[in-house]
DNA sequence: GTCTATAACGTGATAGAC
DNA sequence: GTCTATCACGTTATAGAC
């Protein structure tokens, strides 16, 4: 299964991918992604009809893409503490390129302003993204390297937030929110600096 | 100086503010308002010429709520830990009554797609926002109510990040979310239970 | 202060040629 | 698959009567 040629509807998402996280979603339009593909909107249209239908590959893609990484950082057999680095380093890249916030959070800020099958997607890619981040943390708990009280699925919560919320903060007051965020969560956690 | 009447340009931010919340500020329209108290959108352009004035004001009388909060809570005496959980109170208030967000994060998340007027507003909200804070978790810490390790300013950062955080979340997966975060910084927080 | 009327524009979406 | 052309609609905003 080699990896597929960006064609028009990958190129189509992409685009979608960082209005999303740039703007919302209901701050961008078929014209944004036509104008910066060089195409015509009705082109977009033959991929996704509807934009609740490019709202929902576009999230389905997120979780497409979770699933990769937990695949992969088992193959890699990824340490729970690298594991919990690269999640950070996700989010660092967000920041970097564009000073995107979190696809959840933008979804999530307008939720009751986005299509109801749009909203079923979002609940799921957010379950994953947490049950993932528990199961790390239960495995980093096991092998002593993290540290922490109560149960690994309150903390994968607060962590998620805590992130989530520091990207956005970080449009107002600047790119060292993030960084301060996550080097509390790690000072934290990690049982050995 | 008694509290003013809800004249027409104040039942508009209370109509705008509950949209704003609930949908984002780019997710509703003049004529949403003007729906909800029963008048005709060009009353609204009477108060408000440009949406972005109308923005400017609503982020502007978050920001005097918030000083009007601090005011009072040094009036009445408020401890510390009385005062973080007023500010708990307010998030668990926008969660009950509409499921709304906080202000500062539905805003950061379009911040780019937000009139640059209003950016200047949020920024200055959210800096008293946490400077408040900070000064709360230091009271505290001499008090001898709270524990923390590090900054009371990187602390505050932390605390304002998950609760935003969690108040989006909670639209995803339930309110249950906001309550366990909440319970988890006061747990980490306060010295006795 | 509020209204009616209207302008100017962008949006999502569809039909049909190529 | 992509295009041109067009539609129906909602949006912000303004002008002017009352």
């Amino acid at each position: 299964m080699p990896p597929r040629m960006p064609d028009t509807r990958n190129k189509i998402l992409d685009a979608a991918e960082e209005l999303l996280q740039e703007s919302g979603f209901s701050n961008f339009s078929y014209q944004d992604i036509a104008t910066d593909l060089g195409i015509k909107k009705a082109a977009i249209h033959y991929h996704f009809p509807a934009k609740a239908d490019l709202g929902v590959s576009l999230v389905h893609r997120y979780l497409e893409r979770l699933q990769d990484f937990i695949r992969e950082s088992d193959t890699k057999g990824l340490t729970p503490r690298q594991g919990i680095e690269a999640y950070f380093a996700v989010a660092i890249n967000y920041l970097r390129y564009g000073a995107k916030v979190c696809p959840l959070g933008v979804l999530e800020a307008e939720f009751h302003a986005i299509p109801e099958i749009m909203q079923k997607e979002i609940r799921i890619l957010d379950e994953s993204t947490r049950d993932w981040l528990q199961g790390l943390l239960e495995a980093g708990l096991e092998s002593g390297e993290f540290k922490f009280s109560g149960s690994a699925n309150d903390k994968a919560l607060l962590i998620v937030a805590a992130v989530q919320g520091a990207l956005q903060i970080a449009r107002a007051a600047g790119p060292k929110v993030l960084f301060n965020t996550l080097r509390q969560i790690k000072q934290e956690l990690f049982v050995s600096p």
